[in-house]
DNA sequence: GGCCATTTAGTTGTGCACAACTGAATCGTG
DNA sequence: CACGATTCAGTTGTGCACAACTAAATGGCC
């Protein structure tokens, strides 16, 4: 097969070591920031992203849910029912469809936007990057969510170099 | 009424659901494509990081291992015990400090190392990039998990702004 | 030596992520 | 209409991450 370059597996082990952990370690170090930030919201990172999702579209099933956040049930039917449990959300059979169930803001939940809103300047300084560059990462990292998705979903070739 | 110069918390609202969510669902993604490579291997991917760090190192006392990955005992203890259970770990007290607990690859774990050389490349190919972008990508991770961490511990300061 | 703070693994409890499954509702096709 | 396939939420089980704690060993200091 062609080989590029000589990059001997021998690096690619060191190198992976280091790629992957980065990546690993910064969402860890981003979600430590979220914990602290979120804390007097009695909110995690992830309810937080839920409750981003429904401030901005009102009410939704779990499945679009789902969609918006990349998560699928087995996550978010406790989340949310972690979610109703604070007061934060109702949950409620669709009549249209008995199979779906929508879950949208309560009063205090809307009401927590509020004090929602300061949260990411505080992380966006703690982040310590102009806008720019957080703008330009972040389109990097949604690339490299595409590939990898659309490289899983085709059963990884596994020797396919990835130029044809 | 709001100039594109001053960002209002709204629009950092939503700034923020994509970037850090960008990251979140990059890392799951990443996590997604280890846990088929690494499925013949009996390996999770953290339990992948764990041996990366011990084939290098030989033999590391719990601590150490966790500096390299910046995990705790509460993670490693429990994960370091599967391998064990494995067959691919052994762990034992320190002689000289009774405290302390050294890992270490068994035969079996060692030659696994073997069957895990060909799993960077494939990784490397589904993300699609070429190496130096990912060279730069893995550099800008850690600045920012840098950043992240001394923010972190330096309690957050919360209102001071970077400018605008 | 005796005492106390620190270090080190380990345990417990909570929450997220995901695979695999269940069960109910719905849809499509004949 | 009937019936099989599909969709949807939920449950179960496994594993990771982390906070808070325990227990044992160590080291410093008087």
């Amino acid at each position: 097969m062609d080989t590029p370059r000589t990059v001997s597996d021998e690096d690619f082990l060191r190198l992976d070591h280091q790629i992957c952990f980065s990546l690993h370690a910064a969402a860890r170090a981003f979600n430590s920031v979220y914990r602290t930030a979120l804390k007097d919201l009695g909110l995690t990172y992830p309810q937080y992203l839920v409750m981003l999702v429904l401030w901005e579209h009102g009410e939704l099933p779990v499945k679009r849910i789902g969609e918006h956040l990349r998560l699928d049930s087995g996550t978010l039917s406790p989340l949310l029912k972690r979610l109703e449990a604070a007061g934060y959300v109702e949950r409620r059979r669709s009549a249209e469809d008995e199979r779906s169930v929508t879950a949208r803001p309560t009063p205090a939940g809307t009401a927590l936007r509020e004090r929602a809103l300061g949260v990411p300047r505080r992380i966006a300084a703690a982040t310590g990057l102009p806008l720019e560059e957080v703008r330009a990462l972040r389109a990097r990292l949604d690339e490299l969510t595409t590939a990898l998705d659309t490289a899983g979903s085709a059963a990884l070739p596994g020797d396919c170099v990835p130029d044809d």
